[in-house]
DNA sequence: AAGATTGTTGCTTA
DNA sequence: TTAAGCAACAATCT
């Protein structure tokens, strides 16, 4: 489930080992996971070289030298990975074959049973697409389609342009929960089910509480946490739930900072009185804790 | 063994 | 016209 950190943590990482890197080869296993025609996909990214790597909320943004298909955007969605692997390189594991550090490059860089598709480098390197659940996607975009393809992302939640009043406003039209609007990403951009939790848990706020009846009050808290908790999720390289790891297939270190995702009946970190909540809303896991939330 | 899990799209309903 | 609600997608775990 890579939301933001993590995404933004496999970018950070990627960008210093594949940037200018030529595409010397590409493999693909599972074509339904490529949004192109295979002989488009595979024709223009080939020889390519990556020039820049970014992100909008949970989507990946490559761009390549290619004239007709200068983006490619990778999307995780739930178990998506890209681990990359080199001569010197030590993988944790992810849905790779593991390595520990002792094996041949053969060995370590081998595709495991999750492994998709397979971009190698000129220099040997090679990134792996895993996904477990085979929700992921990878497209290719003329620089004309690329507002297209991204329509659906309003503001990346960690954007300095967007303004306490401006989010005050996009809540004022809406009849939703608090809970389902941060996970709406046509409004903040970024935000998955575990962070949204973990925002309202310290805003203090129900998450099933609708929004046109927050106090200005509450809405300015959750404004507030949501750039913090994203980085410092980020500096913490992430959460790992159950399948996140990074570009080298370590796992995040986010996971003990959580107050309420997935610990539902234990009691609250907090207040120490009550026990963290878990009820379903808008058909997903919502923890919070009825003492400190109100 | 049915139900839960999760991000996004696309469909239906209001 | 826009928003809300929900099934669908795949594989695994409980």
């Amino acid at each position: 489930m890579p939301e933001l950190p993590e995404v933004e943590t496999i970018i950070n990482d990627l960008k210093r080992v594949i940037l200018n890197k030529k595409i010397a080869n590409i493999v693909i296993k599972k074509p339904k996971l490529i949004k192109n025609t295979l002989g488009t996909f595979r024709s223009n990214l080939l020889k390519s070289r990556i020039k820049d790597i970014r992100r909008l909320g949970k989507l990946i943004i490559i761009k390549i030298d290619s004239k007709k298909y200068p983006y490619l955007l990778i999307h995780l969605k739930m178990t998506g990975q890209l681990i990359y692997c080199s001569k010197n390189s030590v993988v944790a594991g992810g849905h790779s074959e593991q390595g520990d550090g002792k094996k041949t490059f053969r060995d370590i860089c081998k595709p495991g049973k999750y492994t998709h598709i397979i971009l190698k480098f000129g220099d040997g390197s090679v990134l792996h697409y895993n996904d477990l659940r085979q929700f992921g996607l990878l497209k290719l975009v003329s620089a004309k389609d690329l507002p297209d393809a991204i329509k659906n992302y309003g503001k990346d939640a960690l954007d300095s342009k967007y303004s306490l009043s401006w989010f005050i406003d996009s809540l004022k039209k809406r009849k939703t929960s608090i809970k389902q609007l941060l996970l709406d990403q046509k409004i903040l951009a970024g935000i998955g089910n575990i962070y949204a939790d973990e925002i309202l848990f310290r805003a203090g706020v129900r998450p099933f509480r609708k929004v046109n009846v927050l106090k200005k009050a509450e809405i300015e808290k959750i404004y507030k946490q949501i750039k913090p908790i994203l980085k410092q999720a980020i500096k913490y390289r992430g959460t790992t739930f159950s399948d996140f790891v990074d570009s080298k297939g370590k796992k995040g270190n986010f996971s003990k900072l959580l107050n309420v995702y997935g610990r539902n009946n234990e009691q609250c970190l907090k207040c120490k009185k009550a026990k963290i909540i878990k009820i379903k809303l808008g058909g997903r896991g919502t923890h919070y804790c009825p003492n400190c939330q109100k």
